[in-house]
DNA sequence: AAGGTGACCCTAT
DNA sequence: CATAGGGCCACCT
């Protein structure tokens, strides 16, 4: 049994979960949804994070990543793929020779930090 | 109101 | 390693 309805506010408890990821870590789509009491709802969690484009907010959007460890690039995403690229490596995210971050390393882990 | 679809994920070739 | 296919489920026609 889930916690609430998914239609009341569901995207509300994903963007919680993401606006505790600290800087310099990366979250998963499975990982936010799992967090948020929703195992399973990764696709919603990337289309709640597709919502915010172009939206000002305090969210950081950039740091939640696919289970491969690569950004997740499509043509709907009007060049913020590129841009999500560019955030994390401001916050001192490496990327390696195939556009992959280690997420051993640098996937955030809530109960550590 | 009934399908198509996607910032996903996992398993099987 | 790459590709394919199925499951997933709220959103948008």
């Amino acid at each position: 049994m889930l916690p609430q309805k998914p239609s009341m506010g569901l995207y509300q408890r994903f963007y919680e979960v993401v606006r505790q990821i600290p800087p310099g870590r990366v979250a998963t789509y499975g990982q936010v949804a799992r967090l948020a009491g929703y195992p399973g709802y990764a696709r919603q969690v990337g289309y709640a994070l597709f919502r915010l484009q172009g939206e000002d907010t305090d969210i950081p959007w950039q740091r939640v990543i696919n289970a491969g460890g690569q950004i997740s690039y499509s043509p709907f995403r009007l060049g913020y793929d590129d841009l999500q690229k560019v955030l994390l490596q401001a916050e001192g995210i490496p990327f390696d020779s195939d556009n992959r971050v280690d997420l051993q390393c640098f996937g955030w882990d809530p109960g550590k930090a």
